[in-house]
DNA sequence: CTTAGTTGTAACGTGATATATTACAACCAT
DNA sequence: ATGGTTGTAATATATCACGTTACAACTAAG
């Protein structure tokens, strides 16, 4: 199983609405170019964003911008907004039945569901560390060192 | 997205298994009774278990046991053995096809990978925090707890 | 050595979910 | 007014988790 590709897809969006912002207009067509994926799926994950109070856009008019500064954004801000881990459910699916008529059953969730929660925080507590402004400086640097790799 | 509940059931499983070792002949049946899934399942559970070298079974003959003491085994060695996450494929799932004409879409993957790796990696460095001994010990502890419950 | 019971595993069914796609109303800019 | 864009519903499709049936391989016990 994995955390589905709406996460990614949503760093991709805020890491080229900043990086295009003055050159192009960033609609969800042009994301979509960039991405690889269908305009409907940016403009869907544009909605989340929004309604997390990440990205401003609005309908009829064309491009998206940014609602807050790119180091006010971290990781987990996107991780959240897109619902990439259901927030009652949580990351781990606990099997639905344990008998109550087994002393293990009955008391194997309360065992471990705390323990469940913590390393989920864990994952989560380091996409917090990560601010869109560190990814947008990685990727100017990277950026950089493909015109080096060409000059030699 | 959530992983999948057979990691939970292995979790139960080796508890169980742990749990009535001188009591029961702990057979699929029985543990399919107490997990509340179907016997195949639990057989499908044990066998990848017993490739990880966590318990041993015998075919033909009844009844699981544990292949190593309960406190060198930790929540992690069951969730790898289940294959709860693809070694390959990791945690989150990234969309496959970033445009490599767009200097942000050629960029993306090598920014963002080593991040969602260690944020994975966060996650199971927990799960490896907690051995199954913990869990027995807790699990015990809980059955008391009833018993003083119904004393009062 | 036969029989009952168990394990291991393949095969198939089914429902849930992620992603793609079509369609269109609401809206803006020119 | 017109063309282009956003927001969103509706639908299709593929994949996957889990359930279930079936049966061969095997053990244990009479």
């Amino acid at each position: 199983m994995q955390i589905g590709s709406k996460f990614t897809i949503g760093v991709h969006i805020i890491t080229a609405i900043d990086y295009f912002k003055e050159l192009d207009r960033v609609n969800s067509e042009f994301l979509a170019g960039s991405i690889g994926v269908n305009p409907v799926i940016v403009r869907t994950v544009i909605s989340q964003l929004r309604e997390a109070g990440l990205v401003k856009t609005q309908r009829g008019s064309s491009g998206a911008e940014l609602a807050k500064p790119l180091n006010e954004i971290t990781l987990y801000d996107i991780y959240r907004a897109v619902g990439s881990v259901d927030e009652k459910e949580g990351l781990f699916h606990f099997h639905e039945q344990p008998n109550p008529d087994c002393p293990v059953g009955r008391n194997i969730h309360r065992v471990l569901d705390q323990r469940l929660i913590e390393a989920q925080k864990a994952m989560e507590e380091r996409l917090k560390t990560t601010t869109l402004a560190d990814i947008a400086e990685d990727t100017k640097q990277a950026v950089g060192n493909e015109s080096n790799e060409e000059k030699e």
